[in-house]
Parts: structure tokens; C-alpha cells; sequence
DNA sequence: GAAGAGCTATTTTTT
DNA sequence: ATAGCTCTTC
């Protein structure tokens, strides 16, 4: 019947099948995961089951958002449409919008990102009077994650006296002190931290059975990806939801947990025969990615570790090229190597820029690499580092929306409220709080009644009325709110406040940038009211639009066909594959980190992690260490990783250094893993070093240009074009109409149908003329 | 209250 | 090395 069951083999076919109780799916690097999942909940579909009854929870929005696709190529876009898809953090936020209340949490509640939840840290060590040395705001706030992620309340913790201890010993017996302040000031500001987004679901959960049954009977189909690497917190989430119906699948591949750091427990994924003992089990072993090279030596890596489920992944694909294994002098060097590595390739195999990715393991690397990739013209695209969102401007206006629609969001008041300067200055803020805190009252509600509490503040005439200023203009952005979409909303915000002024008058290349994020801001809004429209998903709410932002990551918003190479993280790179795969700073010390080499779990983490690196690759992997490295603004000394040595040999082809001068091409010769500087290369790199710190650009591309409205290059799309979409895909443009300045398109998309869009907002970019 | 100078932590990974 | 933070000065 099904086509699709066909392009399935056996083992991934029953996974398929197997639709009804708790299935669990061990899926190797490159096995046809993805296909699985998509596949298993098109044939839930095509077998009856709702698809308003399926919840399928990803690791990653992109994931989520691919994955949505693809079922509904095979099922169809209106019937995948009420698909609950996405991330444990966007689901359960959705979820809670509609429950918080019952937790005392306004439904409109602020979801504080990183920066914010450190922020409230500060102040909250600041507030305590603790030492900031000692209780380190990041440290503290890494603490609580962990509580949180173990339902360890407030309340918890103080009746737990082994964590009591374990603080004390840590010479931090405040702990519990900061952990209830930081918890509060967040449930004053009306906001959850994305800790809380769990916590919280499973609070709810919990304490009310009403709310438990009522999701329990609608997510009847339980699938989670990448389940090695949930929290505890998630696998209760998961387990509560599932247990009526029991139809639960999951799907991980243990050898691939690698966010232990952030709470994640492999014994999930490794007990879940425990814990439904009935359970199914698959386990895809074949890999469909890569040579046989590359998956071998992965192999080899894998073996070292103790904890681990059996698994034997085999490719029939070609054996392949020997992975290179580059010995740089410098880590300028090793960015050189793999920057001219690059151009060979492309130029031999014709192949593309998006053909290639470097996975490092710390951000700090990208720098060299960057600075390589540009001396060749090789145009690369950053991933993670500092996400759209979080930039400062960006965020500037971004806190001023959210303010709108929480007005007891502390950290987005606080950040704005004397930006752009308006003499707000921090002894009046402070004789604010203090009158707030006296009163039991947020900081705006005091804004608020100004004319009421004002005289009792201490602050004199001229503080007043600017403060007055300050919330009339708030208060006029909320009533146009009510009247106008967010687009225009956000677009007075930036006028009014002196926000735009601010960027404009800076016209140095950092503050032309700024106000590039800004415009770009300004067009995505501007896009999330036309695409609320089209989708008639209700009136497009501006919360809807922050919490989107909140979860956002860098992944996002990634503009996928641009033809770059990919610079990321080996932890962003999970569940992602390119067909030629560069893994530099090959060092211990680094990869495996300086930072988790103390016991062997964290040694086992490290070495998944290059597993997962390694398992990117299709047609070629390329290793690279360096035996000195800028760190710390030091050069030191490097010794090849460990994890070079656990291969076996035959899969390796161990390059020795040749430096890549543009003149001089004589190889040099050099013990493997010796580190006698070589005196003949050393003279020689001297000119090259001079020449590459004057070529230095501070500005890294960011995004795709921004799109002005008006944009002249928008007329040239016509009636018969094949055009790409930021969302909606690929599609093909019907008809235009309406005037000049204001042509909107009738166009066909193969994945979401049709739309009628404005041309000067819709960044769509010409597939092909026919 | 604002601007500039100096200091210091940062480099492990992130929803 | 650098950005962000704190302190000092006007």
C-alpha cells in the first residue's frame, strides 16, 4: 500500500510499525533516524490515529520544523497542520500559557533567556550581600538548573539536608537563600526561566490531576527524539503523559548523549526497558551516511567507552577516503590548512561551500578559522556564539515589547528604563526598589501611581516628572497595541523612545550593524503579522511573537540554501551532516576538554562528543591538532588528543605539517607527535603573521543583508517563478497583484499551500525563472 | 548622572 | 585578547 513503507528496511520498517505500547528505538549515527520518526507519524496518520492526538517532542525547533515537513509531504500539509510538534521548552511553554494561571503564574508570562536569569542572579547575590567571588551568579545559577531539573524545590531543598551539607561544604551555606531569592524575584517579575518551563509542567501535572488526564487523553502518541539526552525533569514529563495510553516510542542513540552538562541522563534512555518492561526494542545498525572509513573509525572511538548499550553500526557504502590527520605548528596554521583544504576540494570534486562544516569544540575557535576563511574569500556562516536575539540592541527593543505585555517584567523594565538615556540614573532606581519593596508592590505598579507614591520616594521634581514621562510613554505604546498590529507597535517603540536616534547617530561600522539587527527586527515582525495573518491563526499575538524569540536559537534562523561553509560547535552539529567534515583542535586539553578530564564519565562524554563529530561526515572527515595555540591570550603548548591515538591506524592518513605559504611548498618534515619546533618554518611564517593581523575585520557577516522594505531587488519576481521561502519554502508564484509599491503574490508553496504575500516583506528568493 | 579609565574574568558545551 | 564591568572623576 504505503510507498513510503518500501523506502524503509526491515528493522527500521517494524520501528515503523510498531505503533501501539512503548516502543524504544536505538538509532545509530546516520541510521535513518529521522526517516523513522517522520515516517512512524505518517503512518500513525494514515492508519486513523488524529493528529491532534500525537505529540512529538524534538531536541531542537529546526528539527521540529524539518521534521513537520517532511510528514506532510507524505501526508499532506492540512492534515500535518494540527501536529503538536516541537521542543520540550516551546510545547510545554504552549501548554502552560493556558495552565500557569493555576500555579499563580499570569498566563502572559515572561520567559527569561540566559542573560536575563543571570541578571536576576546578580541582583539577587547584590541583594543578599554574598560575595560575588565566592557565589559566582553563573555557578549559582548552574546550581539551580540542577535543583529545578530535579524537582528540587525551594521547600525541597531546605528539607534536604545532604544538599544543605554538600553547600556547606562547598563553603556556600547561603545556597538556599539565593536559590529562594532568585526563585521569588522571578515569580514577582511574572516569569519562568526555561528551568521553570519544565518544572513548572511538571508542578501542574502533578498537583493537579484534572490538568494530568485532560493532556493525558489528548497526546494519546508519544514520540520524543533524542531521547539520551533528557533531563530528569522531561522523563517525568514524559512518563506522566504517557501513562494511560503507553503508546510512547522513543528514540536516542545512547552514544550520542552529550548534554550531561546541562542535566541530561543517559540512564533514561538506558532504563527505559526498566521502566516498561514490555517494551519493543529496535536498533537501527546500518549507516546510510557515511564511508566505511569513517564509520570504522568511529567504531574504534565508541568502543572506549563502559557505559554504553550494544550496538554494532556497519555501512555498506564505499570504504572510502583515509581520514587526514593535519599536525599544524600554530593554530593560524591549522585555520590556514583548512581554509586552503577547502578551496583544493571544492575546486576538485566541484563541490559547494555549504558541501563543508567545521566542528570545534569551544566558539573561541572559530576566530582563526573565521579570519583563514576570509583571506581565501570563502564565504562561511557562523552558527550559536551569540544568537540574533541576544543582541544587545536587538534585545533593547525586544524588552520594551515585552514589557507591553508584562508589565511586572523587572529585568526587561530595569534594561530600558534609561536606555536611551534619559536621566533615570541607578540612585533613583534604587530609591524605587527600596519603596517597592517596602510596599509590596513591582516596580511598574509604583510607576504606575506615580502622582500617588511619588512624594513618598524621596525623588525630587525633576526625577519625577522624567519618570513620569517615561510611563505615559509606555502607556501610549499599550493603547496602540490594542489598535494596531505589533509590526507598528514596535515600530513606534523605536521611534518614540529614541531607540532608532540612538543607532543612527552612530555611524562607526559596529552602530551601522546595530542598526541593521534593528531593521531586521523590525522585517521579522513585520513577517510574523503578515505569516499570522495568512496562517489565520488568530490574531497574531506579540506574546506569541516573544516567545518565539525566547526559544529561539541560532539554528533558527538560519537561512538554509546560502551557499557557506558551516562553522559550529560539535554540540550544535548533533543530528546535522555534511559531506566534508573538518574537526580542528584535535588536543587534550580541548577536545577532550581541559574541563572534563577528572572522571571517567566526563572523559566518556568527551569522547561521544568527537563520536558525534566524527559520525557527521559522509564522504570525508578531516582531523587537524596543533602543537602551539593561542589561549587565554597566551601561546601554549598542545598535545595531540587522546581520541587520535584510539583509532586504529589503518583508517588514518597522518599528514606532516607543510606550511602554506604562497612561495614556499618544500614539505617539512616532523615527528608525528613530536613537538620540536621546526626553526625553518618559524622564519618563514613571520611576513604571513604580519600580513593576517592586517587584514583583520572586527565585523562578522551577520545574516543575510537585511531586507529594507522597498527593496528594489523584490520587483523582480514575476508570474512563473520558482521562488524560496523563509518558512513556507519552495513554491511557485501564481499571480501578482495590487500597485506598485504593495504587489502582493499569489503563490503556491509545495509544503504549506497557498499564500498571498507582500512582496516587500516576504523575503523570497528566485529559484528559477520557469 | 554621565563619561572615561582601568580592571578582570573569560574559553566547555546550550534549550 | 577582549569585552564587559566597576570605579573614578567631572
Amino acid at each position: 500500500m504505503s510507498t513510503y513503507l518500501s523506502e524503509l528496511n526491515d528493522v527500521q520498517r517494524q520501528a515503523v510499525e510498531a505503533l501501539e505500547g512503548p516502543v524504544m528505538v536505538i538509532a545509530g549515527a546516520g541510521s535513518g533516524k529521522t526517516r523513522v520518526l517522520t515516517y512512524r507519524i505518517a503512518h500513525l496518520m494514515n492508519n486513523g490515529v488524529d493528529s491532534f492526538n500525537i505529540l512529538a517532542l524534538t531536541f531542537t525547533n529546526k528539527a521540529a520544523r524539518e521534521m513537520k515537513e517532511r510528514i506532510a509531504k507524505v501526508v499532506g500539509h492540512s492534515e500535518a497542520k494540527n501536529l503538536w510538534m516541537g521542543t520540550f521548552h516551546s510545547i510545554f511553554a504552549r501548554i502552560l500559557r493556558v495552565e500557569a494561571p493555576l500555579l499563580g503564574y499570569p498566563s502572559n508570562f515572561t520567559i527569561y533567556d540566559q542573560q536575563d536569569a543571570l541578571s536576576v542572579m546578580r541582583k539577587v547575590i547584590t541583594d543578599l550581600q554574598l560575595d560575588k567571588d565566592i557565589y559566582k551568579p553563573k555557578q549559582m545559577l548552574n546550581r539551580i538548573s540542577q535543583f529545578k531539573n530535579n524537582l528540587i524545590t525551594v521547600r525541597a531543598y531546605f528539607n534536604n539536608p545532604e544538599l544543605i551539607e554538600a553547600d556547606e561544604a562547598a563553603m556556600k551555606p547561603k545556597t538556599g537563600e539565593v536559590y529562594r531569592a532568585y526563585v521569588e524575584r522571578c515569580y514577582k517579575s511574572g516569569a519562568m526561566d526555561f528551568d521553570d518551563l519544565l518544572l513548572r509542567t511538571n508542578e501542574v501535572l502533578t498537583r493537579f490531576p484534572e490538568v494530568l488526564a485532560k493532556y493525558q487523553d489528548r497526546f494519546r502518541y508519544i514520540m520524543v527524539d533524542e531521547y539520551q539526552d533528557t533531563n530528569h525533569s522531561q522523563y517525568l514529563i514524559v512518563k506522566a503523559l504517557a501513562s494511560r495510553f503507553e503508546n510512547l516510542c522513543v528514540v536516542g542513540d545512547d552514544a550520542q548523549s552529550i548534554y550531561a552538562f546541562r542535566g541530561a541522563n543517559i540512564r533514561n534512555i538506558l532504563g527505559f526497558q526498566k521502566d516498561y518492561p514490555d517494551a519493543k526494542s529496535f536498533a537501527l545498525e546500518q549507516n546510510y551516511r557515511s564511508t566505511q572509513n569513517i564509520v570504522n573509525a568511529a567504531n574504534d572511538i565508541i568502543a572506549k567507552n563502559k557505559d554504553q548499550l550494544k550496538k554494532d553500526v556497519w555501512t555498506s557504502n564505499d570504504e572510502g577516503k583515509t581520514i587526514p590527520v593535519y599536525r599544524a605548528l600554530t593554530d593560524i596554521d591549522e585555520a590556514r590548512f583548512i581554509a586552503s583544504r577547502i578551496f583544493e576540494i571544492k575546486m576538485r570534486d566541484q563541490l559547494n561551500n555549504n558541501d563543508f562544516a567545521v566542528l570545534y569544540r569551544t566558539n573561541a575557535q572559530s576566530r582563526a578559522i573565521e579570519e583563514a576563511l576570509r583571506k581565501k574569500n570563502i564565504p562561511y556562516r557562523i552558527f550559536g556564539g551569540i544568537s540574533f536575539y541576544q543582541r544587545k540592541e536587538v534585545k533593547d527593543l525586544i524588552s520594551y515589547l515585552r514589557l507591553l505585555i508584562n508589565t511586572n517584567d523587572e529585568e526587561a523594565l530595569l534594561r530600558v528604563i534609561n536606555y536611551p538615556k534619559r536621566g533615570i540614573g541607578l540612585t533613583t532606581i534604587q530609591k524605587l526598589t527600596v519603596f517597592a519593596d517596602e510596599q509590596k508592590m513591582t516596580l511598574y505598579e509604583v510607576l504606575e501611581n506615580l502622582s500617588l507614591y511619588g512624594p513618598r520616594t524621596g525623588l525630587n521634581g525633576g526625577t519625577l516628572n522624567k519618570l513620569h514621562n517615561f510611563i505615559t510613554m509606555l502607556q501610549s505604546f499599550q493603547v496602540k497595541l490594542k489598535t494596531h498590529d505589533v509590526f507598528e507597535v514596535a515600530l513606534e517603540v523605536a521611534k518614540q523612545t529614541g531607540l532608532l536616534k540612538e543607532l543612527r547617530d552612530d555611524d562607526t561600522p559596529e552602530g551601522i550593524s546595530r542598526l541593521e539587527n534593528i531593521q531586521e527586527l523590525l522585517n521579522s515582525l513585520q513577517g510574523f503579522v503578515e505569516e499570522q495573518q495568512q496562517l489565520d491563526e488568530g490574531n497574531p499575538s506579540l506574546a506569541n511573537f516573544l516567545e518565539d524569540v525566547a526559544l529561539a536559537t541560532d539554528m533558527d534562523n538560519e537561512d538554509e540554501d546560502a551557499d557557506k561553509v558551516a562553522l559550529m560547535t560539535v554540540h550544535l552539529a548533533k543530528g546535522l551532516e555534511f559531506p566534508i567534515v573538518f574537526i580542528p583542535g584535535l588536543e587534550e586539553n580541548l577536545f577532550p576538554s581541559m574541563m572534563n578530564l577528572n572522571t571517567r564519565l566526563e572523559l566518556e562524554e568527551e569522547r561521544r562528543l568527537f563520536y558525534v563529530a566524527l559520525t557527521r561526515a559522509e564522504k570525508q572527515a578531516i582531523l587537524s591538532y596543533s602543537v602551539s595555540r593561542q589561549r587565554w591570550g597566551k601561546i601554549i603548548d598542545a598535545e595531540p588528543s587522546r581520541f587520535l591515538e584510539e583509532m586504529d591506524d589503518k583508517y588514518l592518513d597522518w599528514e606532516n605539517p607543510t606550511p602554506m605559504l604562497p612561495v614556499n611548498n618544500s614539505g617539512l618534515s616532523g615527528d608525528l607527535f613530536g613537538d620540536k619546533p621546526v626553526p625553518r618554518f618559524k622564519k618563514k611564517s613571520q611576513p604571513i603573521k604580519k600580513k593576517l593581523t592586517n587584514t583583520t575585520q572586527t565585523l562578522r557577516p551577520l545574516k543575510q543583508a537585511q531586507v529594507n522594505p522597498g527593496d528594489a531587488d523584490h520587483q523582480t519576481i514575476e508570474e512563473g517563478y520558482t521562488v524560496v521561502h523563509d518558512r513556507f519554502g519552495k513554491g511557485k508564484v501564481l499571480s501578482l497583484e495590487g500597485e506598485p509599491d504593495n504587489v502582493k503574490a499569489k503563490i503556491l508553496f509545495d509544503n504549506s499551500g497557498e499564500k498571498k504575500l507582500l512582496l516587500k516583506f516576504a523575503k523570497l528568493r528566485v529559484l528559477s525563472k520557469n
